[in-house]
DNA sequence: AATAATGCAACTGAGTTTGTTACGAATAGC
DNA sequence: GCTATTCGTAACAAACTCAGTTGCATTATT
């Protein structure tokens, strides 16, 4: 894998537990389709899971699965809750001194925000059933 | 600097120049004020001098500038130019073989090349005009 | 008790990116 | 022509990121 495998195995998942949700999936059975790792599956679900988009259980006959149905969930949840900010301006320790730098910084940042604010919009638009399948 | 530095470098040093568009700046007088090297300078204004956006001189009162008016600049102009493809998806060697897998793959890949889309058009709404500084 | 699953920490290896040095090529001014 | 200045580029080091892996504790079912 390459890039953003995050999202694109969270994306993948989702899309096929949309076309089955109420089947239980293991973090294994998972990995396996993903061509991956059990525990990098559980890493990334495990961000979609604190985001409240999915549930999983421990023990025997234990997995996960979708925590609503999938026309509630949208992209723009998936993207927050992998919290990556493909937008993201640099880091705040990073602010000029020089006030001229600084007024162009802000405005820099502002612009970017904006941006980002229009992408996660636009991926509110989408939910994860309009790419299920199976 | 952090993630996405290319891409801030390039916003903050076109701000600058959106402003006095007919000065000649050095690489070096941009890393100064970018805080960084010049030939960090020089390798990402390459990139936009590739794209078309901006010129470049050699020698004695050589430097950099805008090899357009600072309207016709649009921030999907910079983004393009630096082939960052921040939604990319996964690369062509990981193709399913499985042909329920390969439908759900193209469906994702779909919606991200869509969503990417939906991000140019909407960087092509702000010139560099809009960030300028000084 | 045994089994099967998540949760999590720690480590590794590959890859990416920034910073740096060095040097060649081109240009302007003397 | 000579010199100073600047870009262009290659090569390298250091830091960082990230996927993958192993190991083990915890929890739940049978």
């Amino acid at each position: 894998m390459k890039r953003n495998s995050r999202l694109s195995l969270a994306l993948h998942t989702l899309g096929h537990m949309a076309g089955e949700p109420d089947r239980v999936r293991t973090s294994a059975e998972i990995a396996e389709h993903a061509g991956t790792n059990p525990v990098v599956v559980r890493r990334v679900l495990g961000k979609l899971r604190e985001a409240g988009l999915l549930t999983s259980e421990k023990g025997h006959a234990g997995g996960w699965k979708l925590a609503r149905p999938p026309r509630q969930i949208t992209l723009a949840d998936v993207y927050l809750a992998l919290d990556e900010s493909l937008i993201a301006t640099d880091s705040d320790d990073q602010v000029p001194s020089c006030s001229v730098e600084h007024a162009l910084h802000r405005r820099v940042t502002g612009v970017m925000k904006d941006i980002e604010q229009s992408l996660i919009e636009r991926l509110g638009e989408t939910s994860i059933d309009e790419m299920r399948g199976a």
